[in-house]
RNA sequence: GGGUAGGUAGGUAAGUGGUUAAAACAGCCGGACUGUAAAUCCGGUGCCUCACGGCUUCGGGGGUUCGAAUCCCUCCCUGCCCA
């Protein structure tokens, strides 16, 4: 994997990452198909819209169908029919949403599998091995997310767990043809983010995340994070913040130099009936939408919006038809689509920081 | 005509003497969601009041009781069965 800064406005910076699924313009944002799915959208429309990597899961995947299964019938990409660069998480995301069902060890994390109770086990060295087996393109560090808030005792001691963990995946991995990220944790203290970003570059990896955050704190504490931290990331690697985000984290992120983004919110928030529009967020179930006959964004171009009226759109959410999920699915899809392009494009002729004012300007009129 | 089951808030439907302005679901009105246990979850929804609080409800009428949607009498209506 290569990645290549093209050029920076301030922080924010623009690149391509050279993966062997394909080529990825940064800043970008990676649609979420936990199992193997985007939901309720077929890849190919993925491509269209412009999606260039999807993320995926170790945990969920291992669970079922297997990744073995996966192995077998070719690797993800085939198995999925995505030809593009795909991101598989490692499982550490789950270790934070499944606390409750699941034990940290020095080794590893014991689960009891959310769809049978059944006992699994995974740590550093598992991790690896699903995430070799499902063929991703860019695997993850099985890490420890702790929770917000954490006592510094913890912090540190999860981030200790994650850095040791950090040293067995690297061991661990052999396949050329995968690159692997470290994930920096250490909650919201400054000196242990700083000693996991210290420790994770000793290491040395192809990109490095920025990990345990968008987990309940602040919006403030998280930008104060990324500002602190993302300096003693390397320069010359791809920088991850994990999980993130609104359109308003994202801008704020690739301005203190984050390079990737994915989010559950673009998709899971479309099947809730919540629509990014450049004019702010609505709920498209509100009753004054009822006979609203304009379309959804009157600046967006994409399929829903050149072909439905709110109305129609609300329609479809309040009667629960599975149109609904695609439609407003593929409309918030493209949207992030489209805000990271513009943000692109902002970087590539110096006016990112104009671009950023511009559109908060006009999507937080409605907030 | 006889028998039987039943009539509860705009809908479906619990409740069979006090803790019931009345469960639950649906509907309607809002909201939340950030490396997806999420097509999920939460709140509101008789009337009046910002609120405290007050007022009127369980087919109609009458009774019993300190107290009734719940017990009794009567009337009305509906479903089913038999003539």
């Amino acid at each position: 994997m290569e990645f290549e800064t093209l050029n920076k406005d301030g922080l924010a910076r623009r690149g391509i990452l050279t993966t062997c699924h394909g080529v990825i313009k940064t800043p970008f944002f990676m649609t979420i198909a936990t199992l193997g799915a985007i939901k309720g959208i077929t890849t190919n429309e993925i491509s269209d819209i412009g999606g260039e990597i999807i993320l995926s899961n170790t945990y969920h995947l291992h669970l079922r169908p297997g990744d073995n299964i996966i192995k077998n019938l070719g690797g993800l990409h085939t198995f999925m029919n995505w030809d593009k660069p795909i991101l598989t998480d490692s499982g550490g995301f789950q270790v934070f949403s499944l606390q409750k069902i699941r034990k940290i060890t020095d080794e590893g994390v014991e689960f009891l599998s959310h769809i049978d109770g059944k006992k699994l086990f995974i740590g550093p060295r598992e991790s690896i091995q699903i995430q070799e087996n499902l063929g991703s393109d860019i695997a993850m560090c099985f890490d420890e997310c702790a929770p917000y808030p954490s006592d510094y005792e913890y912090a540190l001691s999860a981030l200790k767990r994650t850095t040791r963990w950090a040293k067995i995946c690297k061991e661990t991995h052999k396949n050329p043809n995968q690159s692997l990220f470290g994930i920096v944790q250490g909650v919201n203290y400054r000196d242990l983010r700083i000693q996991s970003a210290k420790e994770l570059t000793d290491i040395g990896f192809d990109g490095y995340a920025i990990g345990g955050l968008s987990v309940g704190e602040p919006n403030s504490i998280m930008y104060e994070v990324l500002s602190y931290t993302v300096p003693y990331l390397p320069q010359d690697k791809p920088r991850y913040l994990m999980g993130v985000g609104t359109p308003l984290d994202i801008l704020e992120a690739v301005e203190r130099g984050i390079d990737m983004f994915d989010c559950v919110l673009p998709t899971r928030n479309a099947r809730h009936g919540y629509l990014f529009t450049s004019l702010g967020p609505i709920h498209i179930k509100n009753s004054k939408y009822k006979e609203d006959n304009t379309p959804l964004d009157p600046n967006c171009s994409c399929y829903v919006c050149k072909n439905y009226s709110k109305a129609y759109l609300r329609h479809l959410f309040v009667s629960k038809e599975l149109l609904s999920l695609r439609l407003n699915s593929y409309h918030n899809i493209y949207f992030y689509q489209k805000l990271m392009k513009d943000i692109r494009a902002s970087i590539e002729s110096n006016k990112f920081h104009s671009f950023k004012k511009k559109f908060l300007s006009i999507y937080q009129t409605t907030l």
